[in-house]
RNA sequence: CGGGGUGUGGCGCAGUCUGGCAGCGCGCUUGCUUUGGGAGCAAGAUGCCGGAGGUUCAAAUCCUCUCACCCCGACCA
């Protein structure tokens, strides 16, 4: 491609809409433009770029035996309701009325969608098993939108449907997924790593994301690792081994009253009582489905919220508020403790069982209680994990310290069971004659969002520096001066020479002067760049560089082509 | 939804406090010169100052309402 016959408006300032080097980068290389909040357009460079990933992606998923469909972006909403989501997916779901004033909704997910078709279709376990997939725009209405295309209100996504008879046979699919996965972000340029991940709206069994790792601060979650045994997992999912017991005690002391004057935090009491923060319990007030639950976490500890929301099966949790703590408990923020709390379920921490004799909040006014005991002096509605793991906690596997790290959920796999085939009756009847309901899976891979994590790793100072398989070019071809015939001959006939080795090139042909090209070239970021100026004609020779080395090696314009292939081989 | 901020030419911004010809840099157009890392000179074009209403002789500027966008939080396939 020519750039004079193409569209890459690149811009050389700043825009201010960018926070992430990622949005900047697509932004100014003329890749992408905004329409409006968390809603783009891709511009041709982008376009190419998305071809090229979700051709990865398309190649892998057909190796991997699943079938390519699409479905509709707009959807019934019946059978949203059948499924139950109608009520939990929240307000990101587009909804919409037809001209016959017939409920229809944007679809995030195609679980409903592909449920309903397979139900219709899907009859004996001679058909299974069976994965359909699809490469198609998804609509969420982000509560906030925010960089760029990592988390748009539009977007595309490959998204994957398993479907199996028994167990074992779901495991291999799910396995497939996963191995397909790898080899799509290996391709792609980028390592990922799995981890186990909640299951959120999607429901169903379990969960895996694949991250890709990144140090800054777009990495959107945190993931625990354990180098040892290689353990992953989301925080929100992360178990741990308490490595920081405190010492056992074997008395139970009487409980008393003290007096905390001025002390809420738990720095100021354990400061105060001269007190271990992990002889303290923070009893915290939480709204679940807009009834009040105290949930009781070591004082050393934070309470992990997803943890806690499954804990009690809840649709909707929040903190309370200063006032609704006041109400229900009687005493400020900071004061709040389980002895004495009244019609409030009180979810306890299972590390809390190991402590004897510690403080909590007396639900008054600078007051606390000290020689607490679980069972004596209150009875805990549920006693289940709902600490946040943190780096350095135990692996709950082999004990060894955990590290944080941050990263960017490229794609996700779930173990669905058979929650969306049982709503919507999707059955099939095994070699007994016996109806079961399909076992399923659900994968997804975020098209338009990956490449831009990439770029959150590839980039330098002067720009992009894409790993070659999802690059829209592969080579970008620059004459030092178009007016010199010389030049424009060479250009012209190494343009030629690697379009019929089926290269792509993007073609310079702009009357621009020399340092426009070279830092537009570094901006737009294709890998390798050959440039033809007079200095190194001369001697008949181009110069050939990889966009992500400093140095360049002259080459006889004849060799060009090897000199492409010997180069690509060598970088990511 | 709560908190904070910004809307002025295609992009980046100044001007707003203290009302008085709508500006700067980049980009764009034309011409001449230049030509190996974002050229120089000259001449141009481009504004409903986000929108509506109000105050005033006079509003980008003051007041009221409204819309959009950005950041922090809640949310997240």
């Amino acid at each position: 491609m020519r750039w004079s016959q193409t569209y890459i408006p690149t811009l050389r300032e700043k825009q201010s809409e960018a926070e992430l080097v990622s949005h900047q980068l697509l932004l100014r290389g003329g890749y992408i433009r905004k329409l409006s909040s968390g809603i783009y357009l891709y511009l041709p460079l982008m376009q190419r770029v998305i071809h090229k990933f979700s051709n990865i992606v398309r190649e892998e998923m057909n190796r991997a035996g699943a079938l390519e469909i699409t479905m509709s972006v707009l959807c019934p909403a019946e059978i949203w309701q059948e499924s139950g989501r109608y009520n939990t997916v929240g307000k990101e779901q587009m909804r919409l009325t037809d001209r016959h004033n017939h409920e229809m909704v944007l679809c995030g997910t195609h679980e409903e969608t592909v449920t309903t078709l397979i139900r219709g279709e899907i009859k004996s376990y001679r058909q299974l098993p069976l994965n359909l997939y699809q490469i198609q725009v998804k609509f969420r209405d982000e509560i906030r939108p925010r960089f760029g295309l990592m988390r748009g209100r539009e977007f595309i996504m490959k998204d994957a449907y398993s479907f199996d008879a028994t167990e074992e046979s779901f495991k291999e699919s799910y396995q497939k997924m996963v191995d397909a996965y790898f080899r799509i972000f290996n391709r792609a340029g980028l390592d990922v790593v799995k981890v186990e991940s909640d299951t959120g709206a999607m429901g169903g069994k379990a969960a895996h994301e694949f991250m890709f790792l990144v140090d800054t601060n777009a990495g959107e979650e945190t993931i625990l690792i354990c180098q040892k045994c290689g353990y992953s997992a989301n925080v929100e999912k992360a178990i741990f081994r308490d490595l920081e017991k405190p010492a056992a005690e074997n008395e139970l002391k009487e409980m008393e009253t003290v007096d905390t004057p001025n002390a809420s935090s738990i720095e100021e009491v354990t400061a105060f009582l001269k007190v271990d923060s992990r002889k303290l319990v923070k009893t915290l007030l939480y709204i679940a489905d807009d009834k009040p639950i105290a949930a009781l976490v070591r004082g050393d500890r934070e309470v992990n919220e997803i943890k806690l929301k499954n804990s009690i099966n809840a649709i909707e949790l929040r903190m309370a508020t200063p006032e609704e703590i006041e109400q229900h408990t009687g005493a400020p923020v900071g004061f709040s403790g389980p002895v004495g709390l009244k019609n409030i379920p009180i979810i306890t921490d299972s590390l809390i069982m190991d402590l004897k004799n510690f403080v909590v909040g007396a639900n008054a006014f600078e007051k606390h209680l000290v020689n607490v005991n679980m069972k004596r002096d209150f009875q805990p509605t549920k006693v289940v994990d709902i600490t946040l793991a943190e780096a350095d906690d135990g692996c709950p596997h082999c004990g060894n310290k955990l590290i944080a790290q941050k990263g960017i959920e490229v794609g996700n796999t779930f173990m669905l069971g058979t929650k969306y085939s049982e709503a919507l009756g999707a059955k099939f009847l095994d070699d007994q004659g016996e109806e079961h309901p399909i076992i399923m899976g659900s994968y997804g891979i975020g098209i338009t969002r990956t490449p831009q994590a990439a770029l959150e790793k590839y980039y330098d100072e002067k720009g992009i520096i894409w790993p070659k398989n999802i690059a829209p070019y592969l080579v970008e071809l620059i004459p030092i001066s178009m007016d010199n015939s010389n030049q424009v001959e060479t250009a012209d006939k190494i343009y030629k020479m690697l379009i019929e080795a089926n290269i792509d090139v993007l073609y310079d042909d702009r009357h621009e002067r020399a340092g426009v090209k070279f830092n537009d070239a570094d901006l737009v970021g294709i890998p390798i760049r050959i440039t033809i100026g007079d200095k190194s004609l001369k001697q008949g020779k181009i110069e050939i560089k990889a966009r992500c080395e400093k140095e360049f090696s002259l080459v006889d314009v004849d060799n060009t082509l090897e000199a492409v292939k010997q180069l690509t081989k060598k970088i990511k």
